[in-house]
DNA sequence: GTTGAGCGTT
């Protein structure tokens, strides 16, 4: 994690240059309810510098986006983020009350006008963003755990170690109400999952837990969708054709007589067949659609 | 492409 002193305001890098002030919203948003934001622009050729600002309502938010953001990938870019070690943006104050004296005399006195156009245009940013994308978007995640303390542990290691406190029908209930979710919303679902490889891991996991699934089974969800469909169509290309063989091969099979019989039992009218008790009727159904159009 | 622009004082 970061060795800079945690704080409101998060500095975020390696920010693509064709990201607008409004799309690093939506992304910051994602973690935690953010207060302001600065996205800074080359005040000469008017683009991106490619870094940000982000202040947060409180201090879990903002570590949280520092853990979490950190690893979020945008256009063929990663995203660093850390506590800024720099003051906040609106208020001018550090978080760390005691002994501060990090932040400038200016800032301590920063006029109200100058705070008022800033947060008005912040307010402007926020409602631009939020009309544009408000359809599809998840609502801001729990700040989650601060994982420092077992800094050796990876963070499946760590999953693993929490998915193995929980008892075996707490583990179902989680796997009971993800499966809940894609039924009732699979687009969301399916956003979720790919936004928290986390809850992604976990989910498999528990289900390894339980016994609900082997590992044989996860393999062939490995394959990419483009495979599944190729696979797909290939077994009903094949099964087809086992159909049609199997079909010829047992109309060569039979003997004259037999196919006699056939013919006449598929030739029977409706009429005929409805007056039949149940289950010979439905065998003679079966033998129509079975031999329908194949016997001559 | 890795840490901030600016106003001008209750």
């Amino acid at each position: 994690m970061s060795d800079i002193k945690p704080s409101k305001v998060i500095y975020v890098g390696s920010i693509p240059y064709d990201q607008t002030e409004e799309q690093v919203l939506e992304i910051a948003k994602s973690v935690g309810p953010v207060v302001d934001l600065k996205l800074l622009f080359d005040k000469e050729t008017g683009k991106s510098k490619g870094y940000a600002f982000v202040e947060y309502s409180d201090l879990e938010s903002a570590q949280s986006a520092v853990r979490n953001l950190s690893r979020y990938n945008i256009g063929n870019r990663t995203l660093k983020c850390n506590f800024s070690n720099e003051t906040t943006l609106l208020n001018g104050n550090n978080n760390n009350n005691n002994n501060v004296i990090s932040g400038t005399i200016t800032d301590s006195v920063l006029g109200d006008n100058r705070k008022k156009i800033r947060n008005n245009k912040f307010k402007q940013l926020q409602s631009q963003s939020q009309s544009q994308s408000q359809s599809q978007t998840i609502p801001p995640l729990p700040p989650g755990i601060e994982l420092s303390n077992n800094a050796q542990q990876s963070a499946s290691d760590v999953i693993t170690t929490e998915l193995n406190k929980l008892d075996r029908k707490r583990l179902l209930n989680l796997v009971k109400d993800a499966k809940k979710m894609s039924t009732m919303n699979p687009t969301l679902m399916k956003t979720l999952l790919k936004e928290t490889p986390q809850l992604s891991y976990a989910l498999v996991e528990a289900a390894l837990l339980l016994g609900l699934t082997g590992s044989s089974q996860l393999q062939t969800l490995l394959v990419d969708d483009g495979k599944i469909d190729q696979l797909q169509q290939q077994k009903t290309k094949i099964e087809n054709k086992n159909k049609n063989k199997n079909n010829n091969k047992n109309l060569e099979e039979l003997t004259l007589e037999q196919r006699e019989l056939i013919k006449e039992v598929i030739n029977m009218s409706d009429d005929q067949v409805n007056i039949l008790p149940d289950d010979k009727k439905s065998v003679i159904l079966q033998l129509k659609a079975l031999y329908g159009n194949n016997i001559v």
